[in-house]
DNA sequence: ATCACAATACTTTTT
DNA sequence: GTATTGTGAT
């Protein structure tokens, strides 16, 4: 089992048991000694697996490990990893409040909010507060209640010594109640109730001391206080307790991850073993001088020596487009090249950016050339309005009480329930002290009287339409499958009808409904409370499939903790890496180069990075400036089209004269008419050249029926003699 | 009172 | 480009 390790590695493996620290760079196999430790544990050490958790940052981590312990255990233990307690902080917490749900102010059937859930839960709030949403922004106080709560201050404790902060505390307070009121928690509930939990609990405690033996964190630099309480209240008596980080990929401080929790883990184990791995079995050398150059800059650091036994590699390329749809195509043409030439596989190419907003162009640009893509995160699909409508039905199914799923569906489609009619709805609700789910279940069958006072005569039969539907619905949820549950509603609402217009959107829209349904299919065996915390949870960062070969496109902390033969990087722009919003605070500039080194340190083989001259900032382009970490760079590792390794004087210069037309302008190679040669996409005519700047850019219609735009400089065209 | 369409202000990163 | 708000028509 450990012969594929090194020694370093081994040792790590089989340190023996109680609190240790891996403390190891990018690419040095932290994850998978995590995966070796585990299998270790069960096959060596007799450990049951039942007695195992480890947590890992996202799902898909954690489905990866456990068919990684699996494949590891497969020889030994027949079932292979069957009973790992294995998830996220989030995923384990809520299991376990379901279980305890009764000691909780919320009940077993609670939903989790979502991002938008709670977005419109504080702005109902701040209106409730009477005050003004524009100048009481809902997701800076959202923001602050979020980081307040991961650092485990409920209202009560929030101290509200500035203006905004006792605005906070009094929207922090409704909030927590109103979330109460729904039956919902939010993520940051989650961890915070399980500590209280935990924390209140004596007989619980001791049924989870009792119940796991060893504890096992990755990606511990970017856990936040709250989730380090779970983990020292979770933490067996052994204290077999083994968790693997890199401060130096710290990028979720604004979530509230604290890598000093690295410094606090040992203070509060002071008999902690500390293991360093230090080789890189990635990267290239040339790629780990360039993020060396880059990560070396933080203050109050010691530098790090990054090595590998992987030889120079090809030199990292700069390019310059001039605009973000040239960036895409500059990707693509590139990745065409490089497996033309059998560099890389599509699947082992990655294109990564700092904001999601960035991918649509690198989208278009992919399906005008008609190839196949792969895009992680971002609402792709579980944030479509027409998913979301659905999903909220099957909450209001799941929890009458939720007042945010029912005002969402309350009049989508349209069936004659304004805002006026709400309002009175809500009046009714609170003079009565029930919820609105319920008085609409009440109205539903027939019973009217306690709530004739606020209700006129349309609101009330509205209403009553709307009713009668929920109680068929309760009960189906008890007969029927989630699919058929799902059916039965879309029929009883009509919403294809409202959604599928005929038209091409309308038709996509269904589609996703009818995606959505086929999901839940999968989910026969659940009951519709997991189906729902799953869409909660796993966010479309789990989605990806690993079977299509295409290259992959991610934000570059949703790249986080992965490796490709060829990364991208792209929109290496001032204000973009780093991102504007990060300028004027020093810790989070920090952040940004650890995230532009994270990005960096993913490549395997090859490192792009590319900018773009201009760039469209919501409907408006304008220019940009290169990143200032580009002049970071070593210019004796860099090639590419411009400006590696200079100052950024110098930079400004360079770019200065070629634009300003102080230098001679490159001449134009390909005229119209012309048959030229290109080793991806083979013979073709020159539609089209025009020159960009000192670039020319080339239209080309093959023979096999693409047009092409090229770059005359990276396309290697060939003028055919025939 | 409700609906459909137009104008308006925001978009970092995610469990 | 998009969620939320505003306005006028029905």
């Amino acid at each position: 089992m450990l012969d594929h390790l090194n020694h370093q590695q081994e040792e790590a493996v089989t340190t023996p048991e109680g609190p240790t620290l891996v403390l190891a760079g990018p690419g040095s196999g932290k994850t998978r000694v995590l995966t070796h430790r585990i299998a270790y544990m069960a096959a060596e050490r007799g450990a049951n697996l039942q007695s195992i958790m480890a947590v890992t940052f996202t799902n898909k981590a954690a489905r990866e490990m456990q068919s990684r312990v699996r494949d590891l255990l497969a020889p030994t233990v027949p079932g292979g990893a069957r009973g790992l307690d294995l998830g996220t902080f989030h995923a384990l917490a809520a299991r376990m409040l379901r279980r305890h749900a009764d000691r909780l102010p919320v009940t077993r059937e609670f939903v989790i909010f979502d991002d938008s859930d709670q977005r419109s839960l504080v702005r109902d709030c701040i209106k409730e507060l009477n005050f003004d949403p524009k100048q009481v922004q809902p997701g800076r106080v959202l923001g602050t209640i979020s980081s307040a709560k991961s650092e485990l201050i409920d209202w009560k404790d929030f101290s509200a010594n500035t203006y905004f902060a006792e605005i906070v505390h009094r929207i922090y307070e409704r909030y927590q109640l109103r979330l109460q009121a729904n039956n919902g928690v939010d993520f940051d509930d989650l961890l915070m109730y399980s500590v209280q939990l935990l924390e209140a609990h004596d007989d619980v405690r001791a049924q989870y001391h009792h119940r796991y033996n060893h504890v096992l964190v990755d990606e511990f630099q970017d856990t936040n206080t709250a989730q380090y309480a779970l983990l020292r209240l979770l933490t067996p008596p052994s204290r077999d307790v083994f968790v693997v980080g890199d401060a130096d990929q710290s990028i979720y401080r604004w979530r509230g991850a604290d890598y000093r929790n690295v410094q606090r883990f040992q203070k509060d184990y002071p008999e902690a073993r500390v293991i360093l791995l230090e080789q890189n079995y990635r990267s290239t050398q040339t790629i780990l001088d360039a993020a060396m150059s880059i990560i070396n800059r933080l203050p109050n650091r010691h530098v790090k020596k990054l090595f590998t036994d992987r030889g120079k590699g090809t030199s990292i390329e700069l390019h310059e487009a001039y605009d973000e749809g040239d960036e895409a195509r500059f990707v693509i043409d590139t990745i065409a090249i490089l497996t033309h030439a059998g560099e890389a596989e599509p699947g082992e190419c990655a294109v990564m950016y700092r904001t999601n907003a960035q991918s649509r162009a690198v989208e278009e640009a992919f399906l005008r050339a008609g190839l196949p893509y792969r895009l992680v995160g971002a609402q792709r699909f579980y944030g479509r309005r027409e998913v979301k409508d659905i999903v909220a039905y099957l909450r209001l199914v799941q929890n009458p009480d939720d007042r945010i799923s029912l005002l969402r569906v309350l009049n989508t489609p349209s069936r004659g329930i304004g805002a006026k009619t709400v309002e009175s709805l809500m009046q009714a609700a609170d003079r009565t002290g029930v919820s609105p789910g319920q008085v609409l279940k009440d109205l539903g069958q027939g019973i009217s009287a306690p709530y004739d006072a606020d209700l006129d005569r349309r609101a009330a039969s509205a209403l009553t339409d709307f009713g009668r539907l929920l109680p068929g619905w309760l009960e189906a949820r008890q007969a029927l499958s989630l699919s058929d549950l799902i059916d039965r509603i879309i029929r009883d609402i009509g919403y294809r009808e409202y959604i599928d217009d005929g038209s091409e959107e309308g038709t996509e829209r269904w589609d996703n409904v009818v995606e959505l349904r086929r999901v839940a299919e999968e989910f026969q065996k659940v009951d519709l409370g997991a189906f729902l915390e799953q869409i909660a949870l796993v966010s479309d960062q789990d989605t990806l499939t690993d079977d299509l070969n295409a290259p992959i496109l991610l934000t570059l902390h949703a790249a986080k903790g992965l490796e490709f033969r060829v990364v991208f990087i792209i929109g290496l722009d001032d204000g973009m890496i780093p991102h504007q919003r990060s300028f004027d605070d020093p810790e989070a500039m920090a952040e940004e180069r650890r995230l532009f080194y994270v990005g960096i340190t993913r490549a395997m083989d090859r490192l792009y990075l590319v900018r773009s001259f201009r760039r469209r900032i919501y409907g408006a382009s304008s220019m940009s400036e290169p990143s200032r970490f580009l002049s970071d760079l070593p210019a004796d590792i860099m090639s590419g089209d411009w400006l590696g390794g200079q100052t950024a004087e110098q930079a400004t210069y360079t770019r200065q004269t070629s634009w300003e037309s102080t230098a001679p302008p490159r001449q134009a190679r390909y005229t119209a008419g012309m048959r030229v040669i290109h080793p991806t996409f083979g013979e073709g005519i020159v539609m089209e050249s025009k020159m960009d700047r000192d670039d020319e850019e080339v239209v080309v219609a093959f023979e096999s029926g693409d047009v092409k735009h090229l770059l005359a400089s990276l396309a290697n065209l060939e003028t055919a003699t025939d």
